[in-house]
DNA sequence: ACCCCGACCTGCAGGC
DNA sequence: TGCCTGCAGGTCGGGG
């Protein structure tokens, strides 16, 4: 799915719902659900097996649960279209069900890894002295985390020979911003993609992240975005952010600013969505 | 050291 | 009906 509001949902429903509860059984019912355990699928399980879940975290689009007493966590990734779903264990197995996880408890429910394109996937790694995954120490922190620097990414984002939207999504320098959000806060700052970010100005910067913020703070609040049923929380519920978007999805329907109809551009083996009036093109395009 | 592109998957919609 | 193409919210490795 996903970007950070909606693994921030995922996320929320993890702590909810799978804290302080102790992994009995484990099964792999699909290799590439595991393909970051290099050790494979039967060792992915049996190590995990009697682990109790701490809370779980998250940084940009990943996922964690730390595990007590060993300095390892259970590292989720959800891909494209991963979901996390606490079902009960008698629910009928989704048909992309990839890995079960069942507790030692009475609460009658399990934790299910659903992915239909096996994008995403669960493993276990150790964690780094400030307890993040060791695989994931590149990805930078996400723009709402209260530690993101406002002025390094400035600064960073001025060094670059790149565009703006390919630095939005590079997850080593901002974490948590995929195509559609990309393309919101591009539009609300009123900024073409790509526009280079060497000339970006501090305001602009300043101006951009405020946006971003907003539109993921706004998304999270409606529980997210869904198109459909792929995107969905640990109980299987879709958000509503879809109705409250302005850029993504929108080609030939009016600017709500100004009324142009909006553009899609193919970029990068996907697409982008803009305003031909409020976003202009850089003169060197 | 950057920066960019293709590869990795499955399923769906639309054109012919 | 079926085949083909294009498209989908992500990440990583390797080539330039």
């Amino acid at each position: 799915m996903p970007e950070l509001p909606e693994v921030e949902v995922v996320r929320r429903g993890l702590e909810r719902w799978t804290a302080g509860r102790t992994v009995d059984e484990v099964q792999v019912l699909h290799p590439r659900a595991v393909r970051r355990h290099l050790a494979g699928g039967a060792d992915f399980a049996a190590r995990l097996r009697g682990l109790r879940f701490g809370t779980a975290m998250r940084r940009g689009k990943y996922l964690w649960v730390p595990l007590d007493e060993v300095e390892s966590s259970l590292l989720g990734h959800l891909g494209m279209s991963g979901q996390l779903l606490v079902q009960p264990q008698e629910a009928p197995d989704e048909k992309h069900l990839r890995i079960r996880i069942r507790f030692d408890d009475t609460l009658g429910t399990e934790l299910r890894f659903v992915d239909q394109r096996t994008f995403g996937g669960l493993s276990l790694h150790e964690n780094t002295p400030d307890g993040l995954p060791d695989v994931i120490a590149h990805i930078a922190r996400d723009p709402l985390d209260p530690a993101f620097d406002d002025t390094a990414f400035h600064l960073a984002l001025r060094m670059r020979r790149t565009t703006v939207k390919r630095a939005l999504l590079d997850q080593s320098l901002i974490s948590g911003v995929g195509n559609i959000y990309a393309d919101e806060a591009l539009w609300r700052s009123r900024l073409h993609y790509e526009r280079p970010t060497a000339a970006l100005t501090r305001p602009r910067t300043a101006e951009l992240l405020g946006h971003v913020r907003d539109v993921m703070r706004e998304a999270l609040d409606q529980g997210g975005t869904s198109f459909d049923s792929l995107y969905v929380n640990v109980n299987g519920e879709s958000g509503y952010f879809d109705r409250s978007l302005d850029a993504y999805g929108r080609e030939d329907e009016p600017c709500r600013r100004c009324g142009t109809p909006m553009r899609r551009r193919p970029w990068m083996n996907r697409s982008s969505y803009f305003c031909p009036r409020c976003q202009r093109p850089p003169r060197i395009a």
